[in-house]
DNA sequence: GGTAAGACGTA
DNA sequence: CGTACGTCTTACCT
């Protein structure tokens, strides 16, 4: 499980509980509380873990009935591992939701848990913190957990019933082979952490101050008075009731005022504090986001920034990041690029980024089996540029930017299970047009019709559509008779099984990377992944060794009908990759 | 102190 | 009224 810990460690159980709001939820875990950077792990069944920082656990209390059990039992102070197998069931008797285990059952449906799975199984209620008359949150979990306790072996059975769950449902693999071995790989990323120049931010921060103070000052000169800018409900007081600007959109408290709203004030109606809103809007949240909110977070005992990867929330499969979430670090402005800048390789190092070329539309060729997709790819074309080509039926270099663009938001709207009305709004054309501009598509496209009509009937006809490890994605609003829920369901029908396989596709050469890390010949460490990417940092003369291998990994991670590109940059910081 | 809504950062 | 996330701020709740 875990061989080298550092630090000053104690072993206790705890109780986490989730806010009255989301269910009265109870999350029972194993804490291993050690030292900075990355506080207690808590080790849910058979690994599952929950990474928390110590400050931000709601609450942690040791459970009487448990804790006495525990005691009875020699369980603790030899080896965390066979401590944690020998609470292994107890700990899966009482977990609830957000579990690996239900998730991989059944993402879809969170309310559908293995805590409900163990209330039924023991005739057993789940205490739920909000419940008629109860004592807050501690004493029926205790009272749970000592029950617990008491039936033990009926608890084992329940084991046995995940472990029959997951194999009627073929997903025993996937979690013994891909899940479960990718624990310790995001653990190693994230007690990496990466190196971020607080300095660098710190001036960057100076700057946006001033401009920001500018900002404000222009907007609130134009608008002849001062407000909180950043507050869309006296921005939109002063727009559209003040200044009697048209409204292009509602939202469902009032008048929209966001960005693609802003933008058409200021070119259509020609109200020019609409661009300073933005540019005010951007700044801000950069600044606040990143620039302020990141140098708080870098570990005083690392000096670096430490994320958690959550494996457990997403219906999809990916990854999530939080606590910074690493995923989301700007890239497309320039100032969002000056934040790239802090983000650094130590001295003598560099960082080094491999991402997967195209990798939803190859999962798309192949899922399709699109015989043009196929050859496109096969021959390394601008993908966007062939598909404009095929649909309108001219020569490559007859394709303009625009129908190109066009052409890349058909291709990402097929990713999104994309209706004629979504495609209109977002090319700026009518529904009728973009009806037509969708049949041009799969008239020169069939296997991805056919593809799309073969997810819908499956998710109709099994209640769920599947990856291609088979992990499940559960849609039972496939059958709402609400036209917009079952839109929704449609959508997602379409979409998961090409972002789920794109996430299964880089989980395995995840753990083909680092196995390959880890056999010593390296110093290179993984630090991130973000969703197509990922995010290494390597000794200089590692660089090309370790470029070659991650390259080769990342390709040959699966077979599919398409060839899979990944391409390598490397650089001192995120910005200067080359 | 907690939450909803709006907004916006990424893939 | 194209997917998947997390975080910020304001505004309002208890």
């Amino acid at each position: 499980m875990r061989e080298a810990l550092s630090g000053p460690e104690r072993l206790a159980v705890a109780v986490l509980s989730e806010p009255a709001s989301s269910g009265g939820a109870t999350l029972l875990g194993v804490a291993l509380t050690r030292a900075e950077p990355r506080g207690p792990v808590f080790y849910l069944p058979v690994g599952h873990r929950y990474l928390c920082c110590p400050d931000q656990l709601p609450l942690s209390t040791v459970v009487p009935g448990l804790g006495d059990l525990l005691a009875a039992r020699p369980l603790i102070g030899h080896d965390l591992k066979s401590t944690v197998k020998a609470l292994h069931p107890l700990v899966l008797a009482l977990c609830h939701d957000t579990m690996l285990a239900s998730y991989l059952l059944n993402p879809g449906r969170r309310n559908h848990s293995l805590a409900e799975l163990a209330a039924e199984h023991l005739g057993l209620q789940i205490p739920v913190a909000d419940g008629p008359g109860s004592d807050p949150e501690q004493r029926p979990v205790a009272d749970a957990a000592a029950r617990l306790a008491r039936e033990l072996d009926v608890v084992l059975s329940l084991e046995r019933l995940f472990d029959d769950r997951l194999a009627q449902a073929g997903l025993t693999k996937l979690f013994a082979q891909v899940e479960m071995p990718l624990i310790p790989v995001l653990d190693g990323m994230e007690r990496a952490g990466i190196l971020v120049d607080p300095e660098v931010l710190a001036a960057l921060g100076q700057e946006l101050a001033t401009e920001l103070a500018a900002l404000e000052g222009k907007i609130h000169l134009l608008c002849g008075e001062t407000f909180n800018v950043n507050s869309p409900a006296q921005l939109s007081r002063i727009l559209f009731e003040k200044l009697k600007c048209p409204v292009i959109r509602r939202t469902k408290t009032g008048y929209s005022t966001d960005s693609d709203v802003l933008l058409s004030l200021e070119h259509d109606h020609k109200v020019e504090v609409a661009r300073h809103v933005n540019e005010y809007r951007h700044l801000a949240k950069l600044k606040g986001t990143y620039v302020d909110a990141l140098p708080r977070l870098i570990s005083p005992t690392t000096g670096r920034l430490h994320t958690t990867f959550n494996q457990v929330v997403t219906a999809t499969g990916r990854l999530s990041s939080v606590d910074p979430n690493l995923q989301n670090i700007p890239v497309r402005t320039p100032v969002g690029m000056r934040i790239r800048r802090a983000f650094h390789a130590p001295p003598g190092h560099l960082l080094l980024s491999a991402d997967y070329s195209q990798i939803e539309l190859r999962i798309l060729a192949h899922l399709a089996d699109s015989g043009f997709l196929k050859a496109a790819f096969a021959r390394d074309d601008d993908i966007h540029r062939r598909t404009a080509a095929r649909m309108f039926g001219m020569a490559e270099d007859q394709v303009t930017p625009d129908v190109r663009s066009r052409a890349k938001a058909i291709n990402f709207g097929i990713l999104y299970g994309m209706s004629a009305y979504g495609l209109s709004r977002e090319v700026g054309i009518s529904q009728d047009e973009a009806r037509v501009f969708m049949d041009q598509y799969f008239a020169q496209f069939p296997e991805v019709r056919t593809y799309i009509d073969q997810q819908l009937k499956r998710a109709r006809e099994n209640g769920f559509v599947t990856t291609l490890t088979g992990r499940r994605r559960y849609l039972p609003q496939i059958q709402s008779t609400n036209g917009n829920e079952r839109s929704f369901a449609e959508r997602t029908a379409v979409n998961t099984p090409v972002q789920g396989s794109a996430a299964d596709l880089i989980k395995i050469a995840m753990l083909a990377v680092h196995r390959r890390l880890a056999d010593g010949r390296f110093r290179a460490r993984m630090l991130l992944q973000i969703h197509d990417e990922l995010v290494f940092e390597v000794p200089e003369e590692e660089a090309g060794p370790l470029s070659d291998l991650v390259k080769i990994e990342m390709e040959r991670a699966m077979t599919l009908a398409v060839n899979i590109r990944v391409d390598l940059k490397a650089g001192r910081s995120w910005a200067d990759l080359k």
